[in-house]
DNA sequence: CTTGACTCCGTACTTAGGTACGGAGTGTAT
DNA sequence: ATACACTCCGTACCTAAGTACGGAGTCAAG
């Protein structure tokens, strides 16, 4: 199933199905994210698997990458007995890199809770201490020290 | 200790004590990222204070943050009781944000990991899958299943 | 066969986050 | 007291990732 259908999209409609705007498309062609589909009538040609590709390019923007990392994604070409180790090996590359980047977010978040948690409960007080302060006192800045200056 | 020393900085030298450029410094006062110092002889003076709120500008620059969260995040200001209960929930926004992040990171890497396996680990083959195809037929691009076209 | 929607192309503009330039003042070591 | 490094300021420039513009061609409906 859903495999005959229009695979002779233009680009306002490979556009909308896609979700992107018109002149992204041609952005991304220009930086060679797509490929130069065939013309008809000088308008471009374009089939269900751009969309996927656009989706694609999407995704992994919302991670947090930059549109080379989703060029260098999707080059990843393995399924061949010569390519396989360079690539599986820039497939682990990835994975570290993104697990690092969880790791620092997780360290955010920890960061974030012991401050609520230190900073939040405690009654009135006429010190303020910010997420910074907090920061660069170990989380003690709540507690009985510091005072004047 | 470590409290005595160099309150009387010149931009150059927070600069280098921080690790950005001089020019990052004027841009994050024109920014508001940073307050204006005190000037001696037209010269601004920073002190120990500064290097630390611009690590930790880099610090959550480096979680994926825009400069804007960098500053948010430094507003930040508890320990009071009026306004701990509508900053405590900034937190806790901030947190769930993250949070989202990491799952899809979790996501990414998931999809790596089976790329990398389903994929990278059999005899020659003449077919090629990108990641993309991958993706796009669940995981099963690899399999005894496609051929032609 | 005309009207409106869509497409073509190159070029210019936008925001974020800096980086560089250039002429003037300043502070410090010799 | 004169080099030299450092700082001042405004302005201009840069990359990434789009977004907008405007005049011309094309396609489909009435």
């Amino acid at each position: 199933m859903s495999s005959i259908q229009s695979d002779q999209m233009t680009i306002g409609t490979l556009a909308k199905s896609a979700g992107v705007g018109v002149e992204t498309i041609r952005f991304y062609q220009r930086k060679g994210l797509l490929h130069e589909p065939a013309r008809q009538a000088g308008f471009r040609k374009y089939s269900d698997a751009d969309v996927k590709r656009i989706r694609f390019i999407k995704r992994v923007q919302e991670l947090g990458f930059s549109l080379k990392d989703a060029q260098e994604l999707l080059g990843l070409q393995l399924c061949n007995e010569e390519t396989s180790p360079r690539l599986a090996e820039a497939c682990e590359d990835k994975i570290v890199e993104i697990e690092r980047k969880i790791t620092d977010l997780k360290q955010m978040i920890g960061m974030l809770r012991k401050f609520s948690q230190t900073c939040g409960n405690h009654g009135p007080r006429q010190t303020q201490c910010s997420l910074l302060d907090c920061f660069e006192n170990n989380w003690e800045c709540c507690d009985t020290s510091r005072e004047g200056e």
